[in-house]
DNA sequence: AACCACACCAACCGCGGCGCA
DNA sequence: CTGCGCCGCGGTTGGTGTGGT
């Protein structure tokens, strides 16, 4: 049903994902995070351009990807925002918990689109109508507050916190973009992603084998220990020994200090909560071949 | 059984927005 | 202001599945 694998003349693949490419993918995300798609491939040892690795991230990868029918509220909810705001899928999956933009895009023109042909909409008093050069949609009052928290969001979400500031986002960064999604903070005044993210124990592991260090959230401004794209490089040191990702010796960063690293995996509002466990495990179980994934 | 048409959906593509130098 | 790089969004494509004839 998909694309068949193809190289298109800059050696880049393209077309259906094998299980050994989303595997890596996956493990690469888990355990350095999202930091720039399109360098991502090449460290991944993909060869994949970053798009196509985002996408498959992003609609079939991450933990919270819901597989299976749509429920009947699903539904409601689609055809209701559609109603109101147009084609604005992203904004449909924020309100629909673990469904892709693309996944509500697929199923809104094989099942929804046919059951409400072309009726004339009757605005609402909360929605105004936005009009552009290339396309006039309804957007709600609400939803205009709300885009400017969902731009906020989605930017630090999508590439792991990778933009509003300058960090790799090593394995936790990624799972608190998996994990918290905009609903859960829209009615929390404690804000994650308001908050600055921190290094609070980083060495650049210059030379050595290993790295240690640790992220955390913060409200503390002191964020000097940020890492670059290029600190990347230099705390992962098997990027200048090795060809890549993939062939360098794997060693999962919670193995060596379990209590320490596992704070990292906590819930920053509730800290009492672990909330990585599987992604844990993915990373962990990657050494036993003969078992594979364990998700 | 063979053929056909349509449904489905993962993946691709192009464009626009944004940040930065 | 301009150009560039990166990313996300929405539209489209194309291979497979499925049901009807």
């Amino acid at each position: 049903m998909v694309r068949a694998p193809s190289i298109d003349k800059n050696g880049i693949k393209k077309g259906e994902w094998s299980k050994e490419e989303d595997d890596k993918l996956r493990t690469y995300i888990n355990r350095y995070g999202i930091w720039n798609w399109r360098q991502l491939p090449k460290y991944a040892g993909l060869a994949r351009c970053g798009k196509s690795c985002r996408l498959r991230w992003k609609n079939y990868l991450q933990p919270n990807v819901k597989r299976g029918n749509f429920t009947k509220e699903e539904e409601d909810i689609i055809i209701n925002l559609h109603n109101q705001l147009g084609k604005k899928w992203s904004i449909f999956a924020k309100n629909l918990p673990g469904r892709t933009d693309n996944e509500i895009k697929n199923y809104w023109h094989t099942h929804l689109k046919k059951r409400t042909p072309g009726q004339n909409q009757i605005l609402p008093s909360n929605v105004v109508k936005v009009e552009s050069s290339c396309q006039t949609s309804l957007v709600s009052k609400e939803e205009i507050n709300q885009e400017s928290f969902d731009n906020n969001h989605q930017q630090i979400s999508d590439t792991g916190l990778s933009q509003g500031i300058t960090s790799p986002s090593i394995s936790c960064c990624s799972v608190l973009s998996q994990s918290y999604d905009a609903p859960s903070y829209q009615e929390s005044s404690a804000n994650f992603w308001n908050q600055q993210l921190m290094i609070e124990d980083y060495e650049l592991a210059q030379g050595s084998s290993c790295s240690e260090f640790s992220f955390g959230c913060s409200d503390d401004s002191n964020i000097s220990n940020l890492m670059t794209a290029e600190d990347h490089a230099t705390v992962i040191p098997s990027y200048e020994c090795f060809d890549d990702f993939w062939s360098q010796p794997f060693e999962t960063d919670y193995m060596n200090n379990s209590h320490k690293d596992r704070q990292l995996l906590l819930d920053p509002v509730n800290p009492s909560s672990p909330i990585a466990d599987e992604v844990f495990l993915w990373s962990y179980d990657l050494s036993d071949e003969s078992t594979g994934w364990n998700i």
